[in-house]
DNA sequence: TCGTGATCATCT
DNA sequence: AGATGATCACGA
């Protein structure tokens, strides 16, 4: 008999929502599971997300956020980071995937990505791929907005990059100073609807990924590391 | 099928 | 080692 994931009520205000978070710094992903009643996988290659639906069910994120924030009344979105023990980032963040046939008719202002990145929760998961999963550790969560000088840097590399899908030139990852363009797709023979040169014409799935050394720019400058 | 949650596997 | 392209799990 299979224990159900325990999933927490939604938190009523910022606060209540950073101090739950607080909560689970330096606490074992393991410990977690077990609190909420579920198993961790034992296969890492199987464990992708894990980590963040497990951190959500604690702090009580909306179960169907869909195309939503995390925190529907509070407007805020939690996102789990991996560091290495040096404070590194290990990996890029992806935020949302892209709407490739109406790359044509976005601005940044209304976009999918600017909403989505408008206050985020960065909880840390720390260890690297010689941890297990399980023996992994929540570090101090940090709320972010971005500042000015960050969000232009987002809007242009927004910018740029759904321009280029929008003309049916489909950027690599090696496009953006803060942000890149990668699959995002089940397969690599994933395919959806996409301008192109000669009309709508089908392309790999892609998603917008915050880099490593944006995200490592952004929580340097957070007021939580100690 | 598309969205969320991300990390894996491999190449440079 | 770091970055890029590919992949895994799950819900509506």
């Amino acid at each position: 008999m299979r224990s159900k994931l325990v999933r927490q009520d939604p938190p009523t205000t910022l606060k209540e929502l950073e101090v739950r978070a607080a909560a689970l710094a330096g606490h074992t992903v393991l410990a977690l599971a077990d609190a909420l009643g579920v198993e961790v996988p034992r296969e890492s290659r199987r464990a992708k997300g894990f980590v963040g639906q497990l951190a959500e069910a604690a702090l009580g994120a909306a179960a169907n956020a869909g195309d939503g924030p995390d925190f529907p009344a509070l407007q805020v979105e939690l996102k789990t980071i991996p560091l290495l023990a040096s404070g590194r980032p290990r990996e890029s963040t992806f935020c949302c995937s892209i709407q490739m046939a109406r790359s044509d008719r976005e601005e940044w202002r209304s976009s999918r990505l600017r909403r989505r990145l408008q206050q985020v929760l960065w909880l840390p998961v720390i260890g690297g791929r010689g941890t297990a999963v399980a023996l992994r550790r929540f570090g101090r969560a940090t709320l972010w907005r971005p500042t000015p000088v960050e969000e232009q840097l987002l809007c242009a590399d927004w910018e740029d990059l759904m321009g280029r899908i929008a003309a049916g030139r489909v950027p690599s990852a090696h496009h953006g100073v803060a942000l890149q363009v990668r699959p995002k797709a089940p397969t690599r023979d994933a395919r959806s609807l996409a301008p192109g040169d000669d009309g709508p014409r089908l392309t790999l799935p892609l998603g917008f990924y915050l880099r490593a050394s944006f995200t490592a720019t952004i929580l340097r400058a957070a007021p939580t590391s100690d």
